[in-house]
DNA sequence: TAAATTTCCATGATATCCCATAAGATGGCA
DNA sequence: TGCCATCTTATGGGATATCATGGAAATTTA
C-alpha cells in the first residue's frame, strides 16, 4: 500500500531514554525498511542535525537512501555537498525498534531538542519529526497564525492546484 | 463508474465510538483505493486539521495520493512543503473499514468536532464530511444566508460554467 | 565492579475481532 | 400485485489482541 507517515501522538519518554514509536509509523518504518522480515526488528535513520535543530526527524531507510542519491549527484567536492553530507550524514544515526516497538533516545539527541520525558511524534509523510511538546505547540500555533496572514494569492492549498503537471 | 460522495446520512457513535460510514460512501472508498479487493477491507484517509477544524474530512487512497504528490513538487525542505505537511500529513490518519462498514473515532477526533453520540455524513464530491449534528446545522444556515446576500455576479452558481478548461 | 545498556516479563487501557439482531430494501414468484 | 424469502444496513455486546508503559533481570561497557 505504501503508507505514508500520518498523525500526531504524544509519548512518555522514561528514565532510561525509552520512547514507544507509535504502532503506525512502525508500519511505514517496516514497509520502508528492504532487510526487514517478520521475526527480525526493522532498521531506521535519526537525523539529529538539519536546518530545524529543533526537531528529530525519522526517515526510512528507503526514504533516507532517496536523499542520499540526490546528495551524490552534486559535485564531489562543492561546498554544497560538503554541507549537506555534514547535515545528512554526519549528523544522523541508525536506530533500531526493539521487540515492544520503542527505540531509546540517547541523552544527548534528548538534549539536542529539549526532550524531558515527553516526546510528540508528527507524521510528515515520507518522514517524521519527533518534538518537545511545547516547543512543537509553538511551532503550530505559528505555522497557525503565519497562515492566517497570507494573502490568498498565497496560501499553499490554493496553489497546490497550479502545481497541475 | 468513479463513483462521488453525495447525500448526507445521520448515524449513532457508539460507546467505542463505532460509527457506520453510509453504505453508499463505502463503495465510493472501496473504488478508491487500488489495494481493496473482495475479502479486504479498504482504507481511507481522514484530515482532522485544516482551515476548518469544525468537521473531519474523508478522503479516498486515490484523491490524497494526488494531494500527496503534488506536494512532493514542493522542494524537500521548503518552508512551504513543510506547511502543508504539516497540515495535510500531521493532522490526518489512516482508517480502514471493519466488516460491517464502520470506523472508530478516537476520543481525539470526537473531542476536535464535538461529536458525542451522532454524526452527520456529508458527501462532498471528491471528500465527505463528518460533523457533529449541531455545528452542521449552523454551517449549512450560514452558508445560505450568505448565498442569499451575494450579489447577483458572484453567484457560484452562474459563475461555474465560465470555468470552461 | 559500578554504571549503563539491553533483554525479558508484566499490566492496564484501548482498539479490534467476532457474533448477533432488527429494520429496511430487494427481488422472485405465484 | 401481494406475499414471502433473502440481502444489506445500521447497530449492539462480549471476547480477544495490540499498544503504550513500567520494572526487574541479564548483559555489556567503562
Amino acid at each position: 500500500m505504501t503508507r505514508r507517515f500520518r498523525g500526531e501522538s504524544l509519548n512518555k519518554v522514561d528514565a532510561k531514554g525509552r520512547v514507544s514509536v507509535p504502532a503506525a509509523f512502525r508500519r511505514v518504518i517496516e514497509e520502508g525498511d528492504p532487510d526487514f522480515s517478520d521475526g527480525s526488528y526493522p532498521n531506521f535513520v535519526i537525523v539529529y542535525g538539519g536546518v530545524r535543530s529543533t526537531c528529530l526527524e525519522g526517515y526510512t531507510i528507503s526514504s533516507i537512501t532517496k536523499v542520499d542519491k540526490l546528495i551524490s549527484k552534486l559535485p564531489r567536492f562543492s561546498r554544497e555537498r560538503e554541507i549537506l553530507e555534514r547535515f545528512i550524514n554526519t549528523q544522523s544515526t541508525y536506530m533500531q525498534l526493539d521487540e515492544t516497538g520503542r527505540i531509546v533516545l540517547s541523552n544527548r539527541l534528548k538534549e539536542k531538542i529539549g526532550i524531558k520525558d515527553e516526546a510528540i511524534f508528527a507524521g510528515m509523510g515520507e518522514k517524521f519529526q519527533i518534538w518537545e511538546p511545547k516547543n512543537y505547540q509553538d511551532e503550530v500555533d505559528a505555522l497557525n497564525s503565519s497562515f492566517k496572514n497570507l494573502p490568498e494569492d498565497e496560501n499553499p492549498f490554493l496553489k497546490l492546484d497550479q502545481l497541475q503537471d
